[in-house]
DNA sequence: CTTGTCACCTGAGCGC
DNA sequence: TGCGCTCAGGTGACAA
C-alpha cells in the first residue's frame, strides 16, 4: 500500500467534491478523537454549516464554510470515503460528518498519523502559515528552486521534500522526478545548475500531474464502500525497484538511505 | 539561520 | 500456526 502523496490527496479533493460541495454540516460524529493531535471538542461548531469549498493545500484537504475551514490530512494511512448513512461502522473509522443529503464522509486511518482539524474566520491555521509554494502553481519555477537552494547543502532530494520550500512532494515522487530529471538524489542544492533546477522542476510538475491523471481514472471507485485506492504503483521507475533493472539503461538500481528516508536511483543515469 | 534525528502508529511481510 | 522482528513514512519538535 502506498501512501497518500498530493496526487491521491487531489484526486480525494475532486472526488468528494460533487458529493458534498453546497451542502450543510448535519453532525460531526468522533469515534476516536486520537489522531497526531486530538481532534478538538469544538470542532462541532461546524455542524450546520454549509460546505463553500472543497478546496486542498499541500496534502491538506480544505473544508471552507462562512465561518472558516475544517482542514484534514489523510497521514500515511488516512482514506476518505463518501458512504450512504447506513454503512455499518468498521475499526479504524475515526470520524464521520453527516450532510444534509443523507451522505457521510468517513475517515479511517488505521495509524492515526492524519488530522482533524480547523480554523475560524480570517485565521490561517499555524500548520498552513509556513507552507510553500504549490508544485503545480506557476509560482513553482525553476528561478524559484534556484533561489531556494543557493546556500543549501542539504541532498537535493531532502529540499525537495521540505514543505517550507514546495508542498505534496513526498518520498515516491520524489525519487521519481530526480529519476526523471537525470539528478542523483545526494547532490547538495547549491550545486545544481540553473538548467538541472529547471530539468527537476518540470519533471516535479510532469509526474505530479500524470498521477493526478491515472489517479483521476483508478480512484474513481473511491466512493463505494470498496474504496480500494488505486495507485501510480504500475508507473513507478525506480521507488521500491531495489536492485532490479534500470527501464532506461538496464543497471541494477541502487538503495541509499537520506535522512532516513529509503532511497532508490538508477546511479548511472542519475549524476 | 541550517542540518540532522527522533517520535508518533499499526499492519504487512518475513524468518524461524 | 504463531511469535517477534523490521519496515514503511509525513511532518512537527527539538537538539546541535
Amino acid at each position: 500500500m502506498l501512501m497518500p502523496e498530493l496526487p491521491e490527496v487531489e484526486t480525494t479533493r475532486s472526488g468528494i467534491e460533487p458529493h458534498i460541495a453546497s451542502q450543510k454540516i448535519e453532525k460531526i460524529i468522533i469515534r476516536d478523537k486520537r489522531l497526531r493531535w486530538p481532534i478538538p471538542a469544538d470542532i462541532h461548531q461546524f455542524e450546520q454549516q454549509k460546505i463553500t469549498n472543497v478546496a486542498r493545500r499541500g496534502k491538506y484537504l480544505l473544508l471552507q464554510t462562512s465561518i472558516g475551514q475544517l482542514i484534514i490530512h489523510l497521514g500515511m494511512s488516512g482514506r476518505i470515503r463518501i458512504l450512504s448513512e447506513q454503512t455499518p461502522v468498521n475499526k479504524h473509522d475515526h470520524f464521520d460528518i453527516t450532510f444534509n443529503n443523507n451522505k457521510i464522509l468517513r475517515y479511517t486511518d488505521p495509524r492515526r498519523f492524519g488530522a482533524f482539524l480547523f480554523s475560524t474566520g480570517n485565521d490561517t491555521h499555524p500548520l498552513l502559515a509556513t507552507l510553500g509554494v504549490e508544485p503545480l502553481e506557476k509560482s513553482f519555477t525553476a528561478r524559484y528552486l534556484f533561489s531556494q537552494i543557493q546556500n543549501k547543502s542539504a541532498a537535493i532530494k531532502t529540499i525537495i521534500m521540505d514543505s517550507k520550500v514546495v508542498v505534496g512532494v513526498g518520498n515516491i515522487y520524489a525519487a521519481e522526478a530526480l529519476f526523471l530529471a537525470g539528478i542523483h538524489p545526494l547532490t547538495p542544492g547549491k550545486q545544481l545548475s540553473l538548467k538541472n533546477t529547471d530539468n527537476l522542476v518540470k519533471a516535479i510538475k510532469q509526474i505530479l500531474r500524470l498521477a493526478i491523471r491515472r489517479g483521476g481514472t483508478t480512484l474513481k471507485d473511491f466512493s463505494n464502500s470498496e474504496g480500494k485506492p488505486g495507485y501510480f504503483v504500475q508507473q513507478l521507475q525506480v521507488y521500491g525497484r531495489d536492485g532490479l533493472p534500470c527501464f532506461n539503461c538496464q543497471t541494477l538500481l541502487t538503495h541509499l538511505l537520506i535522512t532516513q528516508r529509503s532511497t532508490v536511483f538508477c546511479a548511472k543515469c542519475q549524476k
